[in-house]
RNA sequence: GGGCCGUUAGCUCAAUUGGUAGAGCUGCGGACUUUUAAUCCGUAGGUUCUGGGUUCGAGCCCCAGGCGGCCCA
């Protein structure tokens, strides 16, 4: 051990008390001989066994079975000579433990009542019975501290504050059932997802996070530096140009679930770091992918609540059973304006349509753009159910095809689901010459000053020139997956959630 | 980026017009062999986010900043 001290570490003199008196029983118990921490007990079963083998007994039962369990202690009550203590193990299984005078004898009693704290871990050996009033409970022969903990739990029975529980997820794991729900919710979601791809014979891939050029989105870019390779490179936005190398090479079928980054703020349904989904499959198109994306939702809420109908955070249920509509981009816009607009409807009309709806809008903006800002603020927005929205202007999706038969439009589709856009699907573009035109745009504006604009990927253009079959790809926030299929904000779908430095 | 609101004990929150900063739980001491947020008695615990200012006097008013939330862009 080491008596120096950084020379920022608090010291005892400036603890609160309750964490004093913590650190003062360590001490006192290592000087004793005990072990605060020892490595390991000896447990023979888990609570969850526990009560799962006794699960009908009557009031006032003795089994005669001894068992050995482990817990954190949430609950203290002492009388005297017969304490309680409800102790809690991962999965939020509680079980009771009673150390009785004449069982225990007086040490190990009042070493109890000394020495053990709300938080502790405690290892608890005794034989299983019920109380007068039923509780399963172990009733103590033995006892020993399995860790101790040296700072006072939040109250049990008050909501914490959400900003602690955020930064002290691991304290809202340890008080709130809800939060560990939520992690095993997202897992299960995220198996569902790969469970999915692979009994449709689609390939998990892993592409670079360190890119040297950033494309597939249009969004600024965390910027890094390699001192290896003395270059700039950039956390990536998206997969999407590596994932179409893939296809281009003969993977016709391929998936990745994995982290984009995006230099921007955060509020309740964005966060700078976050998972999507993507994958791309040849000879799909925007049709047969939305098909696909609407079964990938459908399994993930069966496999994860059992149902497609979600009871959400809020208490309402939300059903995602059936098929889905489908809105066209410019008839549902046009519907909201009660005048038509098409991709042929002139900047200046757009704008003043804007105006008489009170949206203000960026005067640079162009004609794709202000389609889906009117679209978003008039019709996205208020998107509840489930929804395909289809037929994007073609100048603001850079990587899709023009529509087969409608000219300045681009067969693409979002999914919004309660308000928000959870998933995006095109058919994809792979002709490398109009590719080539699109990103030159995008370079332009990016020569301009627009830091979103994507970068002219010269690799990924010959990749397209060796020929890439038709496809359709899907992008699809894991995170807002986990929103739609709960009602939670972002940041309580994301274990860890950036924040700012305390 | 703009506007509004919040920031007080370990936790959740009070504090009247600017006049001694309180409660519950937690903690500490004590009683209690069937409790379930145990109960009862006693008791401790504060740089009121930070820094300036006004005032006889500031948790409260003013200025600047930090952190957080909501709304807008």
């Amino acid at each position: 051990m080491n008596d120096e001290r950084v020379p920022d570490s608090p010291t005892d003199d400036d603890l609160p008390e309750q964490m004093r008196v913590r650190r003062e029983k360590r001490a006192r118990l290592l000087a004793a001989g005990v072990d605060p921490y020892p490595v390991e007990v000896p447990r023979t079963h888990t609570l969850a066994q526990v009560r799962a083998s006794y699960s009908e007994l009557a009031p006032d039962t003795a089994t005669g079975d001894r068992v050995a369990v482990t817990g954190r202690v949430m609950f203290i009550r002492n009388t005297g000579k017969l304490c309680f203590a409800t102790l809690r193990e991962g999965d939020g299984t509680e079980l009771q433990a009673m150390l009785s005078l004449n069982k225990v004898g007086e040490d190990a009693l009042s070493a109890w009542k000394a020495d053990v704290d709300l938080g502790d871990h405690v290892f608890v050996a005794g034989e299983v019975i019920t109380s007068r009033r039923g509780e399963l409970s172990v009733l103590a022969d033995e006892w020993r501290l399995a860790a101790k903990s040296l700072r006072p739990l939040p109250v049990a029975h008050k909501e914490l504050a959400e900003e602690t529980r955020i930064r002290q997820r691991y304290v809202d794991l340890i008080l709130r059932q809800q939060a560990r729900e939520t992690v095993r919710n997202r897992a299960a979601v995220v198996r569902s997802l790969r469970e999915s791809f692979h009994s449709r014979g689609f390939t998990e891939v892993e592409t670079p996070m360190l890119q040297t050029m950033h494309g597939g989105a249009t969004a600024r870019p965390f910027a890094t530096h390699s001192n290896a390779l003395d270059a700039e490179l950039f956390l990536r936005i998206a997969p999407e140009l590596y994932l179409k190398r893939c296809v281009v090479g003969g993977l016709e079928k391929v998936f990745e679930i994995n982290r984009n980054f995006r230099n921007e703020g955060s509020d309740s349904s964005h966060s700078p770091e976050f998972a999507m989904l993507e994958y791309y499959e040849a000879y799909a198109t925007y049709d047969s992918n939305a098909v696909m994306t609407r079964e990938l939702i459908q399994e993930a809420a069966l496999a994860a609540f059992g149902s497609l109908t979600v009871t959400l955070a809020d208490g309402t249920d939300y059903d995602l059973s059936g098929e889905w509509t489908t809105l066209t981009m410019y008839g549902s816009l046009s519907d909201a304006l009660g005048e038509e607009v098409t991709p042929e409807t002139p900047v200046d009309v757009l704008r003043k349509h804007a105006d008489a709806h009170g949206a203000e809008l960026d005067p640079k903006l162009g004609h794709g753009k202000l389609i889906e800002e009117l679209w978003e603020h008039l019709v996205g927005n208020d998107l509840y159910a489930p929804t395909f929205v289809r037929d994007f202007p073609i100048e603001t999706s850079p990587l899709t095809r023009q529509h087969r038969s409608r000219p300045g439009v681009a067969e693409k589709w979002d999914l919004y689901v309660r308000g928000f856009e959870l998933a995006t699907g095109y058919s994809e573009l792979v002709d490398p010459v109009v590719e080539r035109e699109r990103l030159e745009d995008q370079a332009r504006l990016g020569a301009a000053g627009d830091d979103e604009a994507m970068q002219l990927d010269e690799d990924f253009l010959r990749a397209l020139e060796y020929g890439m079959p038709p496809s359709g790809g899907v992008g699809m926030g894991v995170d807002r997956l986990l929103m739609a299929l709960t009602g939670l904000g972002i940041r309580e779908t994301i274990l860890f959630p950036q924040v700012r430095p305390e």
